[in-house]
DNA sequence: GCTTGTGTTGAACGATAGTTTAGTAAGGCC
DNA sequence: GGCCTTACTAAACTATCGTTCAACACAAGC
């Protein structure tokens, strides 16, 4: 009845390459951050997701029950992905300034500095208002980061014998960073990453170059 | 076989109030914006519009044609309505500390600094990426801006007698309030107007404090 | 080798998106 | 005052959204 030769099966064998729930998880987060990145937070939908991951369209709800909860953790591997890579930079460093210096080298290095990056950022800071959860995790990367650089320009002002405000330096440094990477995400030839980080270093310029003993 | 007592008409009549055609377009502009300040843009909805508007769900494409019209012209609008609040501060202003002053003032005023404008912003920001007449519109805001910016970075800079990198100058300050705004409209909790104006005010200071004849 | 568990598929489901359209009524013109 | 244009409504329509589910296939345990 059955002839291989004459009949080709009607449903093609897809890929279907069985992978720990964890590895599956893993692949399914990047295809969303992927999907986000190139076509914003309202493109993304479960078809295209599934699409980029190369997988069929019931798996998101069997291993994250919900389009919502892929979401949500997908910005938390991205905050989490951050700060590992933040501290990474000033993990044993003595000097506040070489510190600072390079937590900046990070906000425009080409791992970072790129179109699909900070579109990414820009589709989830979009929703951001919508998500309680999204928020309580931006917040807490907020404040992480605020602490960080606190700390640097505290540091740094022991060091150089100055009075500053470490709080309002560090609050200062944080958004004009986020209003660069804003600008570059919606258009990539307003300014290259060389100019963009100059520009950062030129606004703490003048607590880099004091020296050390006055 | 009319009874106006027995049967009240199935159909309550609707406020159904005619309107001039530009009239109702701008209320559906504001509508809009509304919409896209308190759901985001992917919470933005035909329905979601004309609820805000109170009008039926076909009069979008009556008057426009297509939602991605009226997402156009809304942010069209906002724009338009931006570029002109910022040249009226700096109209007939001779000082360029004072246009300078007077530009960073509007873009931390009640009016413009709350929570309902800023997201309104964040909402648009966020597909720009997805449109090429909203990229259009962006970019000409941008460079708008930047030649405003540019010019009193300039004039300062011959009224000062200073050297300074005037392009550079603009870009920074347009980065660090536009990352201001994004800060303020993820949280707004983070900082007050205020305090995000004296940050501002602050990393120009270098500039406005010297006397004018050195 | 058979059973069990489960990662995976693909179709079907209800809900909701944006659009179209037939019908209604208000305002201008002769 | 009757006619015509058109702003407007409300329902129907098609497409697509996120989700559910029955069937399937691969790996582990006995």
């Amino acid at each position: 009845m059955t002839s291989t030769t004459a009949m080709t099966p009607t449903r093609l064998a897809a890929a279907r390459v069985r992978e720990q729930p964890e590895v599956r998880r893993r692949m399914l987060i990047a295809a969303t951050t992927r999907s986000i990145a190139q076509h914003g937070y309202s493109g993304t939908t479960i078809e295209r997701i599934c699409a980029e991951g190369q997988v069929s369209r019931g798996l998101i709800n069997h291993h994250f029950g919900s389009k919502e909860e892929l979401i949500m953790q997908a910005y938390q591997q991205l905050c989490d992905s951050w700060t590992a890579y933040t501290l990474s930079g000033i993990a044993d460093t003595k000097d506040p300034a070489v510190a600072l210096r390079q937590c900046i080298d990070k906000n425009f290095d080409t791992s970072t500095f790129n179109t699909d990056n900070l579109r990414t950022w820009l589709g989830f800071w979009s929703v951001i208002p919508k998500y309680p959860k999204l928020s309580k995790l931006d917040r807490a990367l907020y404040k992480m980061d605020l602490k960080i650089y606190r700390g640097i320009f505290v540091r740094l002002a022991e060091a150089r014998g100055l009075r500053i405000d470490a709080d309002k330096q560090a609050t200062a440094l944080m958004a004009l960073i986020t209003g660069l990477w804003l600008h570059a995400a919606l258009d990539p030839t307003t300014f290259r990453a060389a100019q963009a980080k100059a520009i950062c270093l030129g606004s703490v310029q003048h607590l880099l170059d004091e020296p050390p003993t006055g």
